[in-house]
DNA sequence: CGCGTGTACTATGTGTACTAGTACACAAGG
DNA sequence: CCTTGTGTACTAGTACACATAGTACACGCG
């Protein structure tokens, strides 16, 4: 198992699983700027995945900015710039951790329960420092 | 504009934003247990969205425990439960807020950013007490 | 040149969402 | 009993996203 990993059970498009197994790698400090990620090719015979379907997660992951690919060379991690202003970033948050929550809410958790949870999950990722614009 | 707004122009299944929008309401509050909601061919109407659409809806909610519907009458906002193991709670709020988060990392969110973001989520949310099983 | 990159295109099969229409079962109130 | 309004269960058809398969092209590097 590697550290890119895809389920076909899971529901969830091929592709985007893929596409979130490499910003969950970038996210966690697992790969830096510059590292090289795999060929399509060859995550294509290790995922036994079509190789269009690599390709795709590759157009996302540019396309987002976490990623940069050159013809010939193969695909690195972006340096990380921040993406939307203030205001935007915390309007996106705001609307995914309400989802998050809300189901939360029902399943019986605590707000303490929450916020453990919550601490676990920011302590392991590798945020950046304050940025404007 | 009512309370369970859906847009067809926002990529997320018409049901699905149904679903999310009872969920939400139930969670801030806005509705109680025992509270009616509108039946199926009222909010089709409503929405302008076809009755099965509505059904399918309710009956996901119905599944997930979040209402009982019962025919000739209507759907109504069930008492709450806890659902799942402490364990199972804690393991998919994880897995939801590490994808929230993920994503807010490389949008250059920081961490004092997304504290607040959280506790102004939770602050809106009506959790329930300390609940065991 | 030769090889391994990413990229582009067409075609095909599959699953899901949504709509449309119809029909039935049940509860409540004249 | 009858009517109305509820949820529910089918079928049929359309549209779109996903994934696969196969082929081809463009680029970088040694």
């Amino acid at each position: 198992m590697s550290l890119f990993a895809v389920d076909p059970s899971r529901g969830e498009p091929l592709f985007q699983q893929l596409v979130d197994a490499v910003m969950r790698a970038v996210a966690t400090g697992a790969m830096k700027a510059g590292d090289r990620l795999p060929s399509v090719r060859e995550l294509a015979d290790d995922l036994v995945i079509n190789p269009n379907t690599i390709a795709k997660a590759f157009r996302e992951l540019e396309s987002r900015g976490i990623t940069v690919s050159r013809k010939g060379t193969g695909t690195f991690v972006a340096e990380r710039r921040p993406m939307f202003s203030k205001e935007e970033r915390r309007r996106r948050l705001l609307e995914a951790l309400e989802g998050s929550l809300t189901a939360a809410v029902h399943w019986g958790t605590s707000r303490a329960e929450a916020r453990k949870v919550f601490e676990d999950v920011i302590d392991r990722l590798q945020f950046g420092e304050e940025e404007g614009r």
